[in-house]
DNA sequence: CTGAAAGCGCTTACAG
DNA sequence: CTGAAAGCGCTTACAG
């Protein structure tokens, strides 16, 4: 292994000077820094990153925890992965990814071995077991999702109510007066999952608000139960004219179903989902969607952890709390309410 | 911060003797042990990583080189990330994730500076420009996926030469005599995506060796191209009975295309996919597939990782090539061809 | 502009 | 069974 000390050597300096001329810190003249800088190229140098770590306190390394919890759909977390670890290299920083399922317990690990210079916590609950830990923490953290109590964190989200609010009122001014709504399974709600009531409580609230008839139903997150759920919700409420999806896997879902009851969107049935474009365009989801915009919140929240840890200790900013207005993707599945009523579940009938 | 220091001093001992007592790397008599453990609980010591990666050259961190290519199916990749962070976990080791798009860069910089011990690539091509570096890193590495040269390197890969006969002598046996086969897209081959043409290559050759007759076409890996070339290419081959299906992003558009033509599997046409049995899970895949076990490669990469970290140096194990046997999933989308050829593209049409 | 030295927090031979 | 010391590779005051 190459360390600065063989740099040192080779430039004909001592190891100090080495170390400023690479890192700048301080005036060296240019035809030392030349030689360090050659001598450095040649041997092939990179500093030891535990020996740097160990001399600053700092390690240039982020950690991300993720959960991957069964009624949550998968596939929509890798976006927040991506756009945590893109971000946090563009800063200059690594990502340390932590799946464990005992996040408390992760969070202490590599907090406490000062692993890393800060956390992002990812599918954080209402009542979230890793906050009181991360409050504890030398470094700071970031979440994504809203927790019950904000104080010391930075937090990042969707603002869910207005979510809820804008499909409401879209569907309203398109004069629909009933409507469904999909959210997420009811387990997510029990474990503090925040946002599905949040989208919830908005959209009966606003629906009451706007004269609206609404039928409230929990979703599933796995086949095969979600399209029948998806089913049985049709079959319930015949007259409904327009579907309201908190839910990515019943948004995943939905086209069979329709297809399988001979309905198109928005000729028989307006739709309106929640979830990324990205994650449209890989399913190919022909509904219009409020972009839950997964990259961005997870840039955001890097962003705002890599300001925290470069800046100073005493200058301690107030904490964030930033909901994202949400945006409206029309893919044209909203329309007019049909004249007739939809006929009830025919299974594979003609459209 | 606590140190050892601290825990030495509070249980009235040596800094080496705390450690010791710690580790039980040597025998320190019941009572002191006790002392010190006691400490450390009470004043909540966690070592520090960058201190112990330096005293030991070793930092208990593997690295993930994932990338993202715009050709290939996302959602796919998470499972493999979550087998290799799983894994890693079981066996004592963290995970940093790199997701840079200059995979080589990012390798030279983890493994030069020493942040891993060791390195798990997914995702590898033919001629890998990340191999030569990882031939010359210090540290071990694992690949999930088979490059043209295996030198230096453990490799795990599904076999799909295996996979390819599989499909077709599947097919052959229930009496199917023309089939399709939908690849990824052709640029995953010309970047040197060498599964691709490992299935592709197996198919064909064994067609020929049945007397079948074989329309192989690449996909796309993006909507709405998929769902149009598979169109197309049911279009162009009324008469075949057996669609084979190398591509996730075809496996997930098929159903929408199947609707839309009112075909159903196996009545009008026999479908065989290759991915995962989750993947079918989470997309309500209802095609007979190939388990292309993410998850378990990802777990068998890691496993043979740590085994090479953990043995002595010189005592170098040959490098092993795995390639896991093909197991076909059944899930009933494959029978008989039918008795008269399938009406061509009627959009919308009655079952 | 440069060098010698201390120190980051740990582990592990070396001595007793 | 235990302690004093060296050393891992870096950075950064301290001195000149």
């Amino acid at each position: 292994m190459v360390t600065i000390g063989d740099i040192a050597r080779a430039a004909g300096v001592s190891r100090s000077t080495a170390s400023y001329a690479l890192s700048g810190k301080r005036s060296i003249s240019e035809e030392v820094q030349e030689r360090v800088r050659e001598a450095a190229r040649e041997l092939g140098y990179t500093p030891n990153a535990g020996a740097r770590a160990l001399a600053t306190a700092e390690t240039r390394v982020i950690g991300l925890l993720a959960r991957f919890l069964d009624d949550e759909f998968a596939p929509a977390m890798l976006q927040y992965i991506r756009g945590v670890s893109d971000t946090a290299r563009a800063h200059g920083y690594d990502t340390l990814l932590v799946t464990e399922a005992d996040g408390a317990r992760a969070l202490r690990r590599i907090t406490s071995s000062r692993m890393v210079d800060g956390v992002v916590l990812l599918n954080v609950a209402e009542g979230d077991a890793r906050l009181p830990l991360l409050r504890k923490a030398p470094q700071p953290g970031a979440l994504v999702g809203l927790p019950g109590d904000c104080a010391g964190v930075d937090v990042f989200d969707l603002d869910f109510e207005a979510a809820g609010r804008l499909m409401v009122d879209h569907m309203h001014r398109l004069r629909h007066r009933e409507l469904l709504l999909v959210s997420q399974p009811e387990h997510v709600v029990e474990r503090g999952g925040a946002y599905v009531w949040r989208l919830r409580d908005a959209v009966v609230q606003q629906a009451r608000a706007r004269g609206i008839r609404l039928h409230a139903a929990f979703g599933e997150s796995r086949q095969p139960e979600v399209g029948r759920s998806l089913h049985a919700l049709l079959d319930a409420h015949p007259t409904a004219t327009g579907l309201l999806l908190g839910n990515e896997a019943a948004a995943a879902a939905l086209p069979s179903v329709l297809h399988a009851r001979g309905l198109a969107a928005p000729r028989d049935l307006s739709v309106v989902g929640r979830y990324s474009d990205e994650f449209a365009r890989t399913f190919s989801l022909p509904f219009s969607s409020i972009e839950s915009a997964p990259d961005l919140l997870g840039e955001l929240a890097v962003s705002q952890l890599v300001r925290r840890i470069t800046t100073p200790e005493g200058s301690e900013e107030p904490h964030v709390l930033r909901l994202l207005p949400p945006e409206l993707v029309d893919r044209g599945s909203t329309g007019p309410p049909p004249a007739a009523p939809r006929t009830s579940s025919v299974q594979g009938g003609t459209p």
